[in-house]
DNA sequence: TTACTTTTGACACTTTATGTCAATAATATC
DNA sequence: GATATTATTGACATAAAGTGTCAAAAGTAA
């Protein structure tokens, strides 16, 4: 899947604090090839990394995932017509099932 | 992924015309044993199958097709605290992007 | 140039998805 | 309750997508 604003977002933060992708890389432990993809949205990029890196950023993290998560989600509906329809209607039903405790 | 909604509302449809799967797995050329499983939610649906359900069972596309989308977006919040209000932000740029032209 | 950072692509490997099939289970009909 | 029909389950092989690793190439700064 691609990245529409996830990575543009880490990758701007990593700038802001003026980190090599060879720094955070380590600190993520994950080759450096990776983390550059990830920040182009060329590969996924997992809740977990999101997490630390709002750690290494020390930025929030809700604020992160719910960029991570609207991507997927807008992914999901990427080209489809009735995208804010299945959105409003995706809604609805994730209040319904939180109010009884099903998500 | 799992169907939360599409595959039961699929297999009341089918119910309702008392239509045996061997029959509607024949029109859709695929086998008996993933029509079963998709109903079940055991295999993914795609959005061509739901659109030649649709004509098969004579039933609105537009209101199927939003139910395969809506479970599809659930199924990336699934167990998600944020989901809520990631729905909500994916919403606004999914308006913002159209607006745009550019979904 | 030289050093450093970033991007790109190849590769082997793993995971996940897909189609096919047959055996089993469940249901209906006689 | 035997038989026919329908539905479910699981095994299998194949295909597709995702992952980690690496090194070469490209870009940038000193």
């Amino acid at each position: 899947m691609s990245t529409f604003k996830i990575g543009e977002q880490l990758r701007h933060l990593r700038e802001e604090k003026e980190l090599p992708l060879r720094k955070v890389a380590a600190l993520l432990d994950i080759d450096v090839a990776i983390l550059s993809k990830m920040e182009r949205g060329e590969r996924r990029i997992t809740k977990d990394i999101v997490m630390k890196l709002a750690e290494i950023y020390s930025y929030n993290v809700n604020e992160l995932l719910v960029s991570f998560l609207s991507d997927k989600i807008l992914y999901e509906i990427r080209d489809e017509d009735l995208g804010i329809e299945a959105l409003k209607v995706a809604e609805e039903r994730a209040k319904y099932l939180i109010m009884n405790k099903k998500v």
